[in-house]
DNA sequence: CATGGGAACGAGAACGGTTATCGATGTACC
DNA sequence: GGTACATCGATAACCGTTCTCGTTCCCATG
C-alpha cells in the first residue's frame, strides 16, 4: 500500500509533443482533438499514448481537465496551479481562469452547515465570449 | 423545421413507473440502477425506455441530471422547480438542494466582466454527509 | 560504447454508457 | 371493431476511454 518514494517518469518525444501543443492551445480540447492535431502536424503517435498523457498530466496538476455536456472529457494546460474556475466560451472555447474566492467561502458554508465534510466541488461558467455574441456563422461547438 | 403545435406524449405504464421509483428516491441514480431496480421490483422495462423516459423528464425540467466524475449521467427529482445546486454525498449519494443566490450573482458579474453572454454554469458541491464521515465501512460511490 | 532492465509506446480488442434501428405492441380516437 | 401512430424493447451500432500485450526506446551502469 506504501507509494514508491520516486515515481519514474520517462521523459519521450511524445509526452513532449503533447505538453508542447498544450503549451500553444489556449482552449479546451479532447484528447482525439489533440491525437488528431498531433497527426496531421506530423509527429506520429498513438491515441493511447495521448491519453495517457494527459492523464499523466491531470494527475501531477499539470492540466486542468473538464467534463462537456455529453460526458467527454477536455484538457488545457491552465497558468494558475492554485484552484481556479472557468469562463468557457461554448462556440470556440476560449477560456477565461476565475479566481473564485466567493465560490470558496460559499461552497464551505453550505457544506458546513448541512455537516459534510471532505469537500470538493465543480464550478464553471459557460456562455458565448464578446467576439463569438456578435456575429452569426454556424459553427457551434 | 416548424414545431408542432402540440407535442403528444402519452402516459404509459413505463414512464409512470419511472417517474414513481424517482419519487421514491432521495439520491441521484444512474440509468441502469434505475433500470436494475424497475426490473428486481416486477414491472418488466427495457433499458432503452428507462432512457427515454428519463431523457423526456430531463427536458421537460422535472429531473436533475448531472455527470459524475466518469462521465456518468445520474438523475433526481429536485423539490424545487427553481434553479438550484447541489451538495451531493460522495459516499452514499444523498443529496441537499442548495439555493445559491451567490453562484448566480458571482457567474453574472465574472461573465460580464468578460464580456461573455448566453450565460449557463454549473456549481456542485461533493463531500461526506455526517452518516458517513463517522464510522468506516468500506463502500465507497 | 555496449548492454540489460524496465518504462513507454501503439495497434487492436475490449469495455461501459448511451443512442439508433425497426418490427411488435398498445392506446386513443373514429 | 378498426386505424393511426406513439411507444416499447431486443439488438446492434456508436463513441470515448481503457486494457492487453508484444515491440520499441530510454537511460543507468559497467
Amino acid at each position: 500500500m506504501n507509494a514508491p518514494a520516486t515515481r519514474i517518469v520517462r521523459a519521450t518525444r511524445q509526452r513532449a509533443a503533447v505538453s508542447a501543443l498544450l503549451d500553444r492551445l489556449a482552449d479546451f480540447r479532447s484528447a482525439q482533438e489533440i491525437h488528431e492535431e498531433l497527426c496531421r502536424s506530423g509527429g506520429g503517435i498513438g491515441l493511447t499514448t495521448v491519453y495517457r498523457a494527459l492523464q499523466t498530466l491531470a494527475d501531477n496538476g499539470e492540466v486542468d481537465v473538464l467534463r462537456t455536456g455529453t460526458g467527454e472529457a477536455v484538457y488545457r494546460r491552465c497558468d494558475s496551479a492554485e484552484h481556479h474556475h472557468h469562463l468557457v466560451c461554448r462556440r470556440c472555447g476560449a477560456t477565461v481562469e476565475i479566481e473564485g474566492p466567493a465560490v470558496e467561502t460559499w461552497a464551505q458554508k453550505v457544506a458546513e452547515t448541512h455537516g459534510y465534510s471532505e469537500l470538493s466541488h465543480t464550478a464553471e461558467i459557460f456562455g458565448l465570449c464578446r467576439a463569438c455574441t456578435a456575429p452569426s456563422d454556424g459553427r457551434t461547438r
